[in-house]
RNA sequence: CGCGGGGUGGAGCAGCCAGGUAGCUCGUCGGGCUCAUAACCCGAAGGUCGUAGGUUCGAAUCCUGCCCCCGCAACCA
């Protein structure tokens, strides 16, 4: 195989703070499918992954779990690291930002920073809310006060360290100038140059200390390091970077001879993060910027947002224990598109399993096997007896890897997959046009048989050959049955294989096709102990809701004694007034009068109810409830409501008239 | 005006940056075939490209206003 130099690609590290779901996982599959096809293009790649475990969300989330940060991101880390696994993802290095030479360089590369200049210490100053232990900036505020707790905030500064990013913007807008292809696709390029940098770079606060779980500045051990230097700097780390110039051998290798990274893939939420503070901070450290930066879509939930809450979150090992791991690959390689977001649901993810993996390519095999065993005891041989209708096949075959290559070569994954699937299209299009049933019958016809059976051979050995990068698995299976080796990417150009094979005589369909049907208990199994748990953290969270949700759950609803009962106040209230609240899409602010009492209360019911739907009516409420503030609106009661679990929502009110302020119980 | 993305035949998407007779996969309908996993092959129907203007010989594509949807954020007591 031709030797093509060096290449480097990264994915962004996963937050340890939860379970990754599909939208995760899709990044890690492509970056594998990229990396796979380099290698298979003569590439000597390098190919790494990895946690991001610091930070307030993750020690607050251990917190909240009872266990030391270290042991949850432990724990969510090994999560992280068996889906990849699942995923059969082909990495070479899985980096932790816990890891001990990590730790110890982002603390060189700080120190280094701040010896020459680039990071000085100054003052966070802002609005601080002491009892939320929060900075907060003035247009953060509510009415003036902390958008939290609603209590009065005082101007105050802490003590920070910050980077001076405006130092190195112009070498930065130079590059990024001069480099088009550095920020992919185009148009996020546009908004990183309009929005960021020709408005001209803050300084970056890079150290915390309002919470500890973190790197510790070495020489100032109140502050740790902001989680952005800390997680950007693994994709140098990783490969044994060295603040000090003691490079490890694949640094030199892969970044320093390579010229930075080939490619960082990242989700596009973050491409802020990786096109401007990183390359500046390796201009910082005088090291080689990256060649490509890549702000991939995301792939989204049909139906509403993904939630755990609703239980219809996507995750990769529940896909895989359905439909098998080479069709989680094929449906996020495949229905991912290049700069727009795709969507995810069961329905599509079976649809797209049953036309493409099972019609196509699945019954494709089988029909050539079984002809091949029925035909020739399975012995596949070129007995050379061409018509002129092969030319036009053969070239079809033959011209695909070119096009496979010219897709990857613009990280147009989904199209090049799309290309291969082509190839099994047109062998079930070759197997009509050459009726080899018809050919059977005839005596004199075998040889020509016998080369169609060959030609359709060829055809899938050179589409399993190019699927390899993407569905690997698969590919195998292909080569077992059809008894043939895979090919290099070179002989995928040729339409050839050398003959004399024997498929298999026991052949298994590679996807059995699946009926939506028979699926929907397994979901719905999924989604319901989804929801299950969701309700267990929650319980966890907070304390007990009080009220109960879904069908699913209902044994598990403990149950209230009178006293419990008794410490709920539930009042008739008639709305006076009702009005939305501006910032929000939920929110409907309700003032009630309770017999001589009037209240504001804010209820999450605005996608459902008119303010008009409420005023001069009487509902039920909960008066005992501690003030709390919504949207900057204090809320001093709950209204009730019914909610089915299509999510549809019933308010409650008294069945005959009553006057406000009326107790219930 | 918090930030961002999007509205293209029933579904999911491409085309838009570099204007020139609207394309792919699935579904539907009709036909063919029987080697195969009720699979495969051929054909057809179906779109005023969210909307109102503007630029242009010509706009899905460029510009402006408006409507709607979604993600983040916020919030859902």
């Amino acid at each position: 195989m031709e030797k093509k130099g060096t290449y480097y690609i990264t994915t962004a590290i996963t937050y340890t703070s939860g379970k990754p779901h599909i939208g995760n996982t899709y990044e890690i599959i492509l970056a594998d499918a990229i990396a796979r096809f380099k290698r298979a293009q003569g590439y000597d790649v390098y190919f790494q992954t990895g946690t991001d475990e610091h930070g307030q969300k993750i020690e607050e989330k251990a917190a909240t779990a009872g266990v030391s940060p270290k042991e949850y991101v432990d724990k969510v880390a090994g999560e992280i690291k068996r889906i990849w696994d699942l995923m059969n993802t082909s990495y070479d290095r899985f980096i932790r930002t816990t890891d001990e030479y990590h730790i110890r360089q982002v603390q060189k590369i700080f120190r280094k920073f701040y010896e020459q200049g680039d990071i000085y210490k100054g003052a966070y100053e802002g609005m601080y809310c002491t009892p939320c232990e929060s900075f907060w900036t003035e247009s953060q505020l509510v009415d003036g006060k902390c958008p939290d707790c609603g209590r009065e905030v005082k101007p105050a500064r802490e003590e920070a360290y910050f980077f001076k990013m405006g130092k190195y913007a112009d070498r930065l807008i130079e590059h990024i100038e001069k480099h088009p292809e550095f920020i992919q696709p185009v148009s996020r390029k546009n908004e990183m140059m309009n929005n960021f940098l020709k408005k001209g770079l803050q300084d970056l606060c890079v150290s915390r200390s309002s919470f500890k779980w973190g790197i510790p500045v070495d020489f100032d051990q109140k502050h740790v390091v902001y989680v952005w230097l800390d997680a950007l700097v693994n994709y140098i780390t990783g490969l044994g970077f060295d603040a000090d110039g003691d490079h490890g051998e694949l640094y030199k290798k892969y970044w320093l001879e390579n010229g930075g990274a080939d490619l960082h893939l990242i989700g596009k939420d973050i491409i802020r993060f990786h096109t401007i503070y990183w390359p500046i901070f390796l201009m910082a450290m005088g090291q080689p910027l990256p060649k490509q930066i890549f702000g991939h879509p995301w792939l989204l939930q049909g139906e509403g947002k993904m939630s755990k809450s609703k239980g219809n979150v996507v995750y990769a090992d529940d896909l895989a224990r359905l439909y098998g791991v080479d069709a989680v690959r094929y449906f996020v390689l495949h229905e991912m598109p290049f700069d727009n977001d795709g969507q995810i649901s069961w329905e599509l993810m079976t649809e797209r399993y049953n036309s493409d993996l099972a019609n196509v390519l699945g019954n494709l095999v089988s029909r050539t096997v079984a002809m091949s065993n029925k035909y020739f005891g399975g012995l596949v041989k070129n007995a050379g007896a061409a018509e002129p209708l092969d030319g036009e096949f053969k070239a079809f075959v033959a011209g695909a890897k070119a096009k496979v290559e010219g897709k990857m070569d613009t990280l147009h994954v989904a199209d090049a997959l799309g290309e291969i699937m082509n190839v099994f299209r047109r062998a079930n299009k070759y197997i009509d046009e050459t009726m080899p049933w018809v050919l059977a019958k005839d005596e004199s016809k075998q040889d020509r048989l016998r080369t169609v059976l060959y030609n359709l051979s060829c055809a899938i050995m050179t589409g399993a050959s190019l699927l390899k990068s993407f569905l690997p698995e698969t590919a195998d299976k292909i080569a077992a049955q059809m008894g043939a080796p895979l090919q290099s990417l070179e002989t995928c150009e040729k339409f050839d294989m050398s003959d004399g094979f024997k498929v298999t005589e026991s052949p298994v369909p590679l996807f059995a096709r699946l009926d939506f049907k028979t699926l929907e208990p397994e979901i719905e199994k999924i989604s319901a102990a989804q929801m299950a748990a969701a309700q267990a953290a929650a319980g966890q969270e907070k304390s007990a809701k009080p009220e109960g949700k879904g069908a699913e759950e209902k044994e598990k609803t403990p149950l209230a004694t009178i006293d419990d009962v008794a410490k709920v106040e539930l009042k008739v209230g008639e709305v006076i007034a009702c009005e939305r609240v501006e910032k929000s899409k939920k929110l409907l602010h309700e003032t009630v009068k309770f017999g001589d009492e009037v209240r504001s209360v804010c209820s999450g019911i605005a996608a459902q109810y008119a303010p008009e739907d409420l005023i001069g009516k009487k509902f039920v409420f909960i008066t005992n409830l501690p003030p709390r503030k919504m949207c900057g609106i204090v809320s001093e009661g709950m209204i009730l409501a019914a909610e089915d679990k299509n999510g549809k929502i019933s308010l409650l009110s008294p069945e005959r008239d009553v006057e406000s302020g009326s107790l219930i119980g």
